[in-house]
DNA sequence: TGGTTTATGTCAGCCATGTTGACTTAATTG
DNA sequence: CAATTAAGTCAACATGGCTGACATAAACCA
């Protein structure tokens, strides 16, 4: 799939400094023209892909603000959301399953899957097979508070998939797939590939 | 730390707001559809939009990802990424600008701002109009880091974007547009309409 | 003119969440 | 039984959010 030919333009375009004249220090000077980007006239790619850049920070620091407001309400934070989430998408993960997710260090972890336990909204359960693993279910408790998080989300992606247009959405996924690391595209498909069944007990090969 | 009470209160106002799938008590269960946001179109399966909202968390971890290890050489954090993009993007704008777009406190990015000015990657200059305000414009330095930061960005957008499909810009457009906060979304659009030209003068007014 | 508002900067401290390193415990495995 | 593995824990530290209080200079206004 596309290969970086393309793209690899951006990137020696790195050792670009153009002299850009863009100062226009001064007191008085008033800053009035252009003198944009490196010269070429034409609509540079590179503007639409600033365009994208930033177009997906707003939507991603919009996308998670909506449970940031509720967590503060449980004293939680992003971090907890996202435990919540996978546990209750994924239940019967392995803690290591979620460090591999995650991509996190496990003391990063421990801390807010400890209070997400003691304040019973994840539940461990010893692996059958294995019971060394711990695999982690929600509580009800802790799949209403994921399912009270993820409504607003459903809300904005319903609407934001809807303004795509009907034909957009197998567009769309590839998009965001191919915005995933190359070597973790397996890994994340097997992810969600994986039912939030409470049915799993034994299952850890999901192949790391 | 909200009690129990306060999480079912926030429960019942999910309630409220959509009639998601609320079964699966007692740890059984299975997932439902039927979610629809908006009111408006076909029901969007809850599956679906999970996925969606995992692929988004997974490709903005990779999207950010990248720059990180180019800044760690500079001493420097995503924080730091971000205040430069947009002063490399959008030269001349005001500290007040800043603050609105990153939806941060100014102590906050006062830390960062001062750190890119003392190592000489962002220079100040007071506004012609009003000498109160400070202009913020990239130096050379900063110019070259901001590129090498997005160019790995733009490979990783290149290619999704050409995985994505020739026809899907529109709509991918669309669709990040439509996840951007509606009272947000004329801001947005004032902000990556201006271009990296000096174009302002004593511009307050960009519709909060 | 002088008082108020505005734009920015700063100090001080707290909180959330990431990191590394070292170590323990329990269970599996060879 | 020894070694490995999954998980938990303690301690220390860094980043980057936050609030509150306050300072300064410029603009604005009555």
């Amino acid at each position: 799939m596309a290969d970086i030919n393309q793209a690899e333009k951006y990137v020696n375009m790195t050792d670009l400094n153009e002299p850009l004249s863009r100062g226009r220090k001064g007191g008085g000077a008033k800053r009035g023209e252009g003198a944009t980007a490196g010269g070429k006239g034409s609509p540079m790619p590179e503007a639409k892909l600033h365009e994208f850049a930033e177009l997906l920070f707003f939507a991603y620091r919009d996308f998670t603000g909506d449970p940031d407001a509720i967590l503060k309400d449980f004293g939680f934070g992003r971090a907890h959301h996202r435990v919540l989430h996978f546990v209750n998408r994924h239940s019967g993960l392995r803690v290591a399953d979620l460090l591999d997710i995650l991509n996190i260090t496990k003391q990063s972890l421990s801390r807010v899957l400890k209070q997400l336990i003691d304040q019973g909204f994840v539940e461990q359960q010893a692996g059958s097979s294995d019971r060394r693993e711990r695999l982690l279910y929600p509580t009800e408790r802790g799949r209403a508070l994921a399912e009270r998080l993820a409504a607003p989300q459903f809300v904005r992606l319903t609407n934001a998939l809807e303004a795509a247009g009907p034909g957009a959405e197998a567009a769309l996924r590839a998009f965001l797939e191919a915005m995933i690391n190359a070597e973790d595209r397996p890994k994340v498909s097997s992810i969600m590939s994986t039912m939030p069944a409470e049915t799993r007990q034994g299952d850890k090969g999901d192949g790391t």
